[in-house]
DNA sequence: GTCTATACGGGGATAGAC
DNA sequence: GTCTATCCCCGTATAGAC
């Protein structure tokens, strides 16, 4: 089982790295714990990826390629109103289910502006945010969205709201006055609903006629 | 002038340390270098705070004084509608003019859960969406706001389009066709209109009379 | 209050045995 | 491919002169 065993020590790796990376961030990440983590030795993350800077790589890498999957489904729905409401319920329960997605994406964000994230961004860039836009342009060629709107502003308002509240869930959380743990399953879902709703009721159109 | 010198040499300090923190987080981010940016000796940052992470919570602390204050203006206008877009048009004003606030704070929040952040994080409460929340709810009680909508949900979508805008700058630039550099000024402040009127049309009333 | 000098630990990374 | 041992640098923090 050489084959297997090599496998499995290099997704060890990853996934020590990334729940490390994750809540910790890249810096206070030690190698030696990534290690211990994996219960591999050390010395072996450099055999497979040759520093700690490629294996951050990699671990972003690696995330990209599970993001857009999930939110793919949406697009195949009838309606662009039930696009959105589908693509804001999956790519939340996506977060919620991966937490590390959105900690590793932010903190790359503030951390290097996005320096080692350009090929995640650009998968969703191209995978979620530019079919988003479609459907809206849809809904608006169809009559049902307002044409006033920029779609591709809206887009980011859509997205801003699941990836906020997802982000900033300890704050959140203060503000709804739960507490920064007392977000709830049910909280989220609620949020998710509310987040649909609130950007369809700003894109339909008053007279549906027009 | 030995007084001065004191507080010059402490301000000296949070400077250095703040404009660190924010660029490069808080564990990359060195004693000598604080030390160096700030032209002072590294021993000084002992002396005046005791230790790193008693200086990143007085850099935190300091920061979320300002924040409130440039939003204040906005609730004293004549209509909810008002306030609303003068609160967007605030907030995007001050975080593009301290770049600093927001990155420290959600690297706060995505680095340590916010632990040393809560005292931030309660002064926003209280001094930004309890107000924007009882906006929102005076729009409903007036009836010019539907009442089918949790306010405090709306509170979070409108803070989270500002938010997320200037947290993910290099993203969103990348969404919008212009690169991870190419969000300039008038796109922000297009922006900035877009969503106060995105989160006003998903509240407005559709029946005014109701 | 400000500086110099330094202790001390822990970090990333490598050499080389097996 | 995996492990042991270790180098060397750089980090925080302190002691103590001025």
């Amino acid at each position: 089982m050489t084959t297997t065993d090599t496998l499995s020590a290099r997704d060890q790796i990853l996934d020590a790295a990334e729940s490390l990376f994750a809540s910790k961030g890249f810096g206070p990440s030690t190698i030696k714990e990534i290690g211990a983590r994996a219960e591999l030795n050390p010395a072996l993350l450099y055999y497979y990826f040759g520093s700690k800077e490629e294996l951050y790589q990699a671990v972003l890498l690696r995330l990209g390629e599970g993001l857009v999957a999930r939110g793919s489904a949406a697009f195949e729905a009838a309606t662009p109103a039930e696009s959105i409401r589908g693509l804001v319920h999956a790519q939340l329960e996506f977060l919620r289910a991966h937490p590390n997605v959105p900690k590793l994406v932010v903190r790359e964000l503030v951390d290097h502006d996005a320096r080692h994230a350009q090929a995640v961004i650009l998968q969703i860039a191209a995978g979620l945010f530019q079919r988003l836009c479609g459907v809206i342009e849809r809904g608006q060629r169809e009559g049902s969205f307002r044409r006033d709107v920029e779609p591709r502003f809206a887009a980011v308002s859509i997205i801003a709201q699941v990836v906020y509240f997802t982000i900033a869930r300890p704050a959140v959380g203060v503000f709804l006055g739960l507490g920064p743990r007392g977000i709830d399953a049910a909280t989220t879902d609620a949020f998710g609903v509310h987040a649909g709703e609130f950007a369809l009721r700003a894109l339909s159109n008053p007279e549906p006629a027009a």
